[in-house]
DNA sequence: TATTGTTATACTCTATAACTATA
DNA sequence: TATAGTTATAGAGTATAACAATA
């Protein structure tokens, strides 16, 4: 829908504002919404989801992170992350295997099918992102995910 | 979670990215949590959500926008908008009126609860959206709001 | 007592398919 | 035939409460 001028420089953007822009949320929700559909979309050959994916990341990331704290990186509940690494294990992603020193823990470590995965996945992640921004410029990209990023951290400090 | 030296200005953070920035997905996922918890929480007191405010705007927008003009506009199916409106009229802020022109249509109009409800309600968000962007600068923050605008028309058009 | 993982359960938001009444 | 609203239903994602094992 639109033949109208598209906005060349994103770095114009904020200089006039002659439509008022939607409200915060509404532009969060919709943004948000789209990605992840796109991102379904691009995973989905890897037989695995956005918030697998994510998870996929996290357990790589550190090892020994256990089960409830990744769930809180994720921002998901503890009891939700069961049921996710479930999937994953069934899926021949990841393994469960007891903490030694605490064993309450899980030490959740991924397979090489799941390293495999995690490696496809970081290119497909990186292509729907560009692939997303791509009407923004290089730097106006960095800028809103920087500013995406202060606004969580000074958040996250409540 | 840290005495790390905040960000002073916004405009200073793309210009060097001294630690790897998350993902898109993750920000947009997190950001809109945080938002709607926050949102959620303040219209509270009004008896209303987010989803309830958000189609108050609609429906108030334009006269005569069906309720399947409102869904799409919201993201939602036109399904999901029935029992929202239900639950709206339930609270008194709207009425279903049929089209006198299409009687297949309904016109959702709002009571005068509905726009005390709708005056209330923007009040608030626009304290939500402040108090959540604070950290930002007001350039900053509009250059967000403006980024992600951008990003969604390019969307839209396909 | 507190915490990790777990289970059972339920709630919210969402969509698909099929119906109705109009057009 | 096609569309707007509706209903019934199911699925995904989520959380709360309670339990076992461990600390």
């Amino acid at each position: 829908m639109s033949s109208e001028p598209r906005v060349g420089s994103a770095s114009e953007l904020p200089l006039r504002d002659q439509a008022p822009l939607p409200r915060l949320g509404y532009l969060l929700k919709q943004a948000h919404l789209r990605f992840v559909e796109r991102a379904a979309a691009a995973l989905a050959p890897l037989g695995i989801g956005p918030r697998e994916w994510a998870a996929l990341v996290c357990f790589d990331d550190e090892h020994g992170l256990s089960q409830a704290q990744v769930a809180q990186r994720l921002g998901i509940d503890r009891t939700t992350m069961v049921a996710l690494v479930d999937e994953m294990q069934t899926k021949g992603l990841v393994t469960r295997q007891p903490d030694s020193a605490d064993r309450r823990k899980n030490h959740v470590k991924l397979t090489p099918h799941g390293r495999q995965t995690l490696k496809r996945g970081a290119t497909i992640a990186d292509e729907t992102e560009s692939d997303f921004l791509n009407v923004l410029s290089q730097e106006d990209s960095e800028r809103l995910k920087a500013a995406l990023n202060v606004v969580l951290q000074a958040v996250d400090e409540d």
